[in-house]
DNA sequence: AGAATAAATGTAATCGCTTTCGGTGCTGGT
DNA sequence: ACCAGCACCGAAAGCGATTACATTTATTCT
């Protein structure tokens, strides 16, 4: 069932059918609904790929993730669906699993004219190629991005929300801070370590080098690093974690050698996930707003697909510290029946 | 730059070029070579969406789910991701957040021809209707069923899993044990329903009525239902929680009474989730191979896709008890390095 | 009323690829 | 020398919609 055998049935021309269907004011209100009644007594289904085709325009976009597994980016995730189906637009997931390879697979349905435009939460691509694709296709970076890159992008500031993190560690009087970091080859693990640096420097306290642990962005990483940080001769009384499953991993660590969090070593995360509620102690983290993370992306696209103009390179979401019990020097949350998670 | 400019660029026909890309054998390693030049020189990539509408094959798949932002459900997507990504297909991702509208939304996306086939994750559609459907575009059912529907379905068997569950705690000595259920319009809560009274009766166990609390997937809902249940006159010894989520939020309930999990109330999970091996305590929980019903669900669709038959209907999926700390009678686990999670 | 303008509809080209069908030239068998 | 068979390639149709342009019909204005 085509169009043009719709078109004959109600006696009119193609056009005036696929008039009725995507510029309704064009054609009479007797005509239209002629051809209306029709399409509703055959169940005509226009065929999407034949209009993608010939206007050259999907509909589509590519969410590429690095990791849909996580609490994280699913709620960005989220954050761009709900958008993309408000603007009409089907998302196409392209989950990276962190692979820069697989990220260069899915840039490809870029070229191929596959979709409209792209989200990227990662980017592991050389500056220069995404520039390069920049130039010719929409594309939104948001949650990472690369430095002084051309492509508009939305995050939050995660040097100062480290720096929050750490100073509210020392604003409750730890002076031996260590920092459990995430793989320097990616720019947001520098970008909060340097935060935890400035933090300690602009209180005079004095970072020691074992009490910088690299980790992957695991549980099982976090509780790896958290062993390594208590075999210390003196291990640090208060730990920065840069994420919430890391630090997860790292609770597990000290409760498992017998000490306690926060009465032995403070903990602080990143991310606010919704297990931070629930693991024991309540985690201490920064929140980052995912859900607007993710539309504010979607938003951004949409408006570069429909060529207007936009005036910012970087959009900065606001961050929070989410006080919990992890680190002390407040009283244990309950869970009221609406809690916000 | 399309295909015949690449043609005219090689002295060839379009035909020639069409041919290099998607048959090569058909032509001479000669002019293969010399159009495969032509095509790198000028960086040609062809035009996805013509190809589509040519051929009426599309490559790409939709994928629904009721919760994105689950983890349970993001381990069967990337199950499904993977065998897609071998496969070549592209994977739309719908997220219904339980909600019948957008599942329906979705669905139509076969009927505009946009993709290959489907996957659902979920069956909130009426059985008439997805029969129809499966009558005229390949589909397959995952994680959830339809009684009696003739479509290929890959799922655990969830009334013997929570008889299992269930049995595992009146073999510890529990005889009071409530279930909190999840929402019984979805036949999954119905069947561990019905398998925690089958393990019930056949130990001549009574079944007190409000012992069985109906609750929403959430936290939240798991701490509700458990703190009805605490506030009975006699509450229970053990309860059978629906899904692992909600049985954090029991957990949580339980601690927050001043009663102890599993000393005072012992409870058992079922999902398997990450977190379990990170709550206090670890969580005895049924563990559904998510990845692996993602799996075979898209090798199933591509199947279908491919015209093969299909021999059966129901693909049953093991399960598996995890004994954790949730419900006493076994010593604590700790986490190894390389933790099976 | 008739011309000028506006509204409604039809005609036909077109998007970029795949594929059927037929032609050309070569090989080898007799 | 002829023909069968084969490997290779090109011509052209066609997938199902949209849209520029032409044409017809209705409306308004003088």
């Amino acid at each position: 069932m085509k169009m043009s055998d719709v078109a004959k049935m109600a006696n009119v021309s193609p056009a005036t059918v696929s008039r009725v269907l995507s510029n309704p004011d064009l054609v009479s209100k007797q005509t239209r609904d002629k051809v209306l009644e029709v399409i509703d007594k055959v169940n005509y289904q226009p065929h999407i790929v034949a209009r993608q085709f010939r206007t050259k325009v999907t509909k589509t976009i590519l969410a590429v993730v690095p990791d849909i597994t996580s609490d994280f980016f699913s709620e960005v995730l989220r954050g761009i669906e709900h958008v993309a189906i408000n603007e009409g637009y089907q998302v196409i997931l392209g989950d990276t699993e962190h692979s820069l390879e697989r990220e260069s697979d899915y840039v490809n349905l870029l070229l191929q004219k596959q979709v409209d435009g792209m989200v990227l939460l990662t980017a592991k691509l050389e500056k220069e190629r995404l520039e390069e694709l920049a130039e010719h296709f929409p594309i939104v970076l948001a949650c990472e991005y690369i430095d002084g890159l051309n492509v508009p992008t939305v995050s939050i500031d995660n040097i100062s929300a480290a720096r929050k993190a750490t100073e509210h560690l020392i604003h409750l009087g730890h002076k031996q801070i260590a920092h459990i970091c995430g793989p320097m080859n990616v720019i947001l693990s520098r970008d909060r370590l340097r935060g935890f640096r400035q933090a300690m420097m602009s209180h005079d306290l004095d970072v020691d080098p074992s009490f910088i642990q690299e980790g992957g962005l695991t549980i099982e990483s976090g509780y790896n690093q958290m062993t390594k940080l208590l075999a210390l001769e003196t291990p640090p009384t208060g730990v920065f974690v840069y994420n919430d499953e890391m630090a997860m991993g790292a609770i597990k660590a000290v409760k498992e050698s017998g000490l306690q969090v926060p009465e032995d070593i403070a903990i602080v995360g990143f991310d606010n996930l919704k297990m931070s509620m629930v693991i024991e102690p309540h985690l201490t983290s920064i929140d980052q707003p995912k859900y607007d993370i993710g539309q504010k992306a979607m938003n951004l696209l949409v408006q570069m697909i429909n060529k207007e103009q936009i005036k910012k390179r970087s959009f900065v979401m606001k961050d929070e510290l989410i006080i919990r019990d992890s680190c002390g020097g407040k009283a244990r949350s309950t869970m009221p029946p609406k809690a916000s998670l």
